[in-house]
DNA sequence: GATAGGCACTATCTTTTGTATAGTGTAGAT
DNA sequence: ATCTACACTATACAAAAGATAGTGCCTATC
């Protein structure tokens, strides 16, 4: 099954036409870790979603929660009243998946003083480099 | 210390004034995966990374290699020989985060048939509600 | 000896993506 | 009567990614 876009070896995400590939891809935005690390506390709204993620625009927000409910990560239901409410949970399937995107986050929160000083660290040898 | 970028709750990735958010942003981007991913098993030439990364351009090869050594995951050596030799490693810091990246990929690779599936699925539905 | 290719890029252009800003219709609060 | 909240949608603009071609140097091929 699938053998024709990426065998024989089984799925690799180095290669472009693997399905991998594209999977990797929708993965790789700070909007899908952030979506997904708020969710995993529970259901939530649209209007919760962006006050908790500050900076994200209503367009970015419905269409990172589209993407993932198109790929199974997310679960979408419509309250049929006025004024609307739609609330957000995480599938199975993103719950598995949010473990790991938190764990990438939390390196993103303790790494921070390191990665600053290696920024430090470049900027100063820039430096150097263009007055020397 | 820092404590006026991300006080007084501490490093926050959903603040977008909190430098772990740029950190997060840093990092979501498939050719940081793939390049950390690829250089998990031992230095490598820039050559070489073109050749394992499918579909990356030398520009973004290049680009996504300076920011990881400017940011302290990647080291890079330069040969003073002709033709130029390059070698690129990652750092104690990068070998740490490869870990966590690497498990991403795999989930990528593992649930290929589940996203699949709902995308299928998901098309199949939105047909549907265009006909009816 | 002209041609092709590898090396590690750089430069330019085009396309795609993300961001900013404003607007939709309904209903309750002020 | 105006303001807010709700969950978006639409348009215009800026930033990023991707495609393509070129740099100087050397080795190997025809």
């Amino acid at each position: 099954m699938y053998s024709d876009e990426c065998e024989p070896y089984g799925y690799d995400a180095f290669r472009r036409t693997c399905p991998s590939h594209a999977v990797l891809e929708m993965l790789s935005s700070k909007w899908v870790y952030l979506t997904i690390g708020a969710l995993r506390r529970g259901r939530m709204r649209h209007g919760e979603l962006a006050r908790k993620m500050e900076g994200i625009t209503p367009k970015m927000l419905t269409q990172t929660l589209r993407t993932l409910e198109r790929d199974g990560l997310v679960l979408r239901e419509i309250f049929p009243v006025i004024p609307p409410r739609v609330e957000y949970e995480l599938t199975a399937l993103g719950h598995d998946l949010a473990g790991l995107l938190d764990q990438i986050r939390s390196w993103s929160e303790m790494h921070v003083p390191d990665i600053r000083s290696a920024r430090l660290a470049a900027e100063e040898s820039g430096k150097q480099a263009a007055a020397g």
